[in-house]
DNA sequence: CCTACCGATCGGTAGG
DNA sequence: CCTACCGATCGGTAGG
């Protein structure tokens, strides 16, 4: 049992994760629900506000998944490991909600674009300091945990551009997989040291 | 020495990449520049072909950067090292039309935008190309080519949304660090056999 | 490059 | 939820 405010949320979805809120009229809603379109302001009071729904849910969905697991005593590796599944499990659950909050808060007006900026500062935040820990438990090499939070989480946000249903790896199978090429690296080797490369015969120890 | 359109072109991609080219009225270039709305039209077609050269042209610079860096006969490490410092440099050297041709290459119309896609499918394939490469000399331990290029990527274009010229970072040192961190992970152990690695449940891994 | 304008569409409302 | 409408704005053009 659907209201029918949820059923033009999740057209909204539909549409604004498609072509963008500001290339999406009010009209083009409607009429995926073979409404006219004056008819929507009977259950939604502006435009705004169901990208605000939108966004607002699909960020709090986000954060709730992410605060537990960051909040554990478990080491940083498996800390960090869970909150990619949890972020990926999020993006490929609800994947227009989710295109719409990474795409569309910036048509946000004033208030609640803020709002919307400081839960996201928030959820980097939590990236950020389990990086932090790992870093000094020595699970995790010397970085910068501001900017390896957002190298993570832009790599994973990525997911929601390519991601489909039908495609062949589970959210689960995309989430292992991100999180041993982020945690691991690509190079066999691994990091240690910053010993050359023995295979490179141009010295690549040198940085460029 | 700029001419009129260069002048439209490049005030386009400043508001295109700040609030969207579908939320940019031709009025709002015109403003920017003391013109009245209907006197762009003598410098140029139609708003599309203002978007048309500003993501054409970036395009084209991504893969001019990419191209040689890919072909050549160094390791695949020290190559795909050189295309992050490339990638990174183009997006930061000319971020508004890198941002407009991330966020608004689906505002083109019909022809445009599949010729668009064509060439970042060639452009994906060169990081596809080079990882695999790696892969097949040992450099890089045993991964899915398609989906570790698909993560470089979503984590290097990632740089066009907080890069800014004041920054502490130069272009270069957030090349080097995000390469580093995407060559040798995270993790102090590093990634040696994959079928050792403790922390996994799931064996195998392979195949795909 | 401006003035003046075109038809179309926008988000939203009144009154039923 | 519809009909009918509001003022504003859209991309673009004619004629100078």
């Amino acid at each position: 049992m659907e209201t029918r405010r949820e059923q033009i949320y999740n057209t909204a979805g539909t549409l604004f994760s498609r072509r963008g809120y500001a290339a999406t009229s009010v009209r083009d809603i409607a009429g995926e629900l073979d409404l006219q379109g004056g008819s929507l302001y009977a259950h939604i009071k502006s435009k705004e506000d169901v990208l605000w729904a939108i966004i607002s849910r699909a960020a709090e969905q986000f954060l709730a998944a992410a605060r537990p697991l960051a909040a554990s005593d478990a080491a940083a590796t498996v800390r960090l490991r869970g909150m990619i599944h949890a972020h990926i499990a999020v993006v490929t659950g609800r994947i227009e909600q989710a295109t719409v909050f990474l795409q569309d808060w910036r048509y946000l007006s004033s208030p609640r674009r803020e709002q919307i900026g400081a839960l996201r500062d928030e959820y980097e935040g939590l990236y950020r300091t389990t990086i932090a820990a790992g870093v000094a438990r020595g699970e995790f090499a010397p970085t910068d945990p501001k900017l390896a939070a957002t190298m993570v989480l832009s790599a994973i946000n990525g997911v929601h551009a390519w991601y489909r249903p039908a495609g062949p790896l589970s959210p689960d199978e995309i989430a292992e997989r991100f999180a041993d090429m982020l945690l691991n690296g690509l190079k066999v080797e691994g990091r240690r040291s910053k010993v050359e490369d023995p295979t490179s015969g141009r010295g690549g120890a040198d940085g460029d």
